[in-house]
DNA sequence: TAGGCTCCATTGGTCGTACCATTATGACGG
DNA sequence: CCGTCATAATGGTACGACCAATGGAGCCTA
């Protein structure tokens, strides 16, 4: 005959899930705070009357979900994370690269999102951040005129420049999308930035659009965003084909 | 033949981490295909030169990426997953959950998230695809006007209807995007449609957005569209203050 | 006393082994 | 031909041991 059937099976597959799971709600209730220290992993062993491998895996996955953070030594063990945006977007990416998406998509996704945040950064954002958010783009803009610009820290600016202009919309959804959609193009191959030319026109545009901003101009703004991701596209058309040189974007360009 | 993949042993600090980013970039860079199976964890100990903890542990996480899934038993092991938007969208749930975010937050995000949508469908969707969607959305006005409507099919309906939408787009990050909202929502706890009055209304409304859609007017959807949406917040007020019954919404409706 | 040094307890990280639970497969027998 | 059972493969769990890093207590020296 066939088994007997089991009652409660406690085994609920396997036991590092469930105990992961009980460690999560308590962090999501908030019955475990940011910063607070989790027992020991040979404490957890005995509370939770199980092995210390099946712990293991647990905290692992919780730190997989940014949700603790792991220290060794003494006074070391599981610490409960903070919540960043910064922490969440790993999924995003982890899309991004496996599908091999089309660079267009990407774009054009980009450039629906910095429309959408033009007006909110606009209407919400303080007079400091504006001013901020201009100061950058000229910072990015001296960097770039460099003769050799030091690429990492230009990706930083061009990164924290992006980030502020999202948080001044005051919607975390836009900020978060906004860090993941970074770590998908930095991830993404396409170094459009080794063009001198695309790097000049790029941060030229930035000011110009952080100056409409500052000025509260939506239309100028999104003039600016146009042309930028205009000149994108144009780019990898060029890519794709031939390599002629960039056409007279400047006499369609926004005025100024 | 058959594929060989060389892992490289460790020596790092964090075995676990560099074993799962050797075979993560294996899965990304097409070296092992959805489908495939990693060899068992006995064997990988083995190549990696490592024990078999480290091993589980970069399995499982793996698997908290939705990269593998992992079955027991003869035959059992490391199954590389097929990539769907349906498995990547847990991050941002997750990110909804521990921030109390406001429903005015995740409202304002799906507003813009479906202005943005609605040219790119009409312009890009297919026929069929509007006569589906329009369909959709009968069956969806259908259901609501029952005496007692299956919540549970209801949801689901829902959910494919934006889906559908999101499809229309032809970019798969809308899809992505929409997806995760999708369970943000579901995880957010304000179930409206628990009210009959807003459930026709929405019912109604979504047929009217997918008729403009597919009848190829942009203007008109948008306008439905921002009805919904301004529906929805003033209920959220409502639900906030006291217990009034929705104004006359549809004085100023959208013309049909 | 101040500053540094050493030792040591704590804790995560790794390793190895043994055993259990589940599952596919093939051998066996009716 | 079909069901049944043994078997091997494989993940899941447990236990025990040791290593490596870390921070602090206590000691030593100038």
């Amino acid at each position: 005959m066939k088994r007997t059937i089991q009652f409660a099976p406690v085994n609920l597959g396997r036991a590092g899930e469930e105990v992961a799971l009980q460690i999560e709600a308590a962090i999501i209730e908030r019955q475990l705070e940011p910063g607070d220290r989790l027992p020991s992993e040979r404490e957890l062993q005995v509370h939770f009357n199980t092995s210390r491998g099946v712990i293991r895996e647990a905290l692992q996955a919780l730190k997989q979900k940014s949700l603790i953070e792991i220290k060794k030594g003494a006074k070391g063990g599981a610490f409960v994370r903070e919540v960043e945006v910064a922490t969440v977007g790993e999924s995003l990416a982890l899309f991004i690269k496996r599908q091999p998406m089309s660079p267009y998509h990407l774009i054009e996704f980009r450039e629906s999102l910095d429309r959408t945040i033009t007006p909110l950064a606009i209407t919400r954002g303080s007079a400091a951040e504006k001013e901020e958010l201009l100061s950058k783009a000229k910072d990015l803009e001296r960097l770039f005129l460099q003769q050799e610009p030091d690429m990492e820290q230009l990706a930083e600016l061009d990164r924290e420049l992006n980030l502020k202009f999202a948080q001044m919309a005051r919607n975390p959804i836009f900020e978060w999308i906004m860090h993941a959609l970074q770590i998908g193009f930095s991830s993404s191959d396409f170094n459009l930035y080794n063009r001198a030319d695309y790097r000049n026109k790029t941060a030229e545009n930035w000011r110009h659009t952080a100056q409409a901003i500052a000025e509260g101009e939506p239309l100028k703004a999104l003039s600016h965003i146009s042309y930028h991701y205009a000149m994108l596209l144009q780019l990898l058309e060029l890519e794709a084909g031939d390599g002629v040189e960039i056409q007279e974007w400047t006499a369609k360009s926004a005025s100024e």
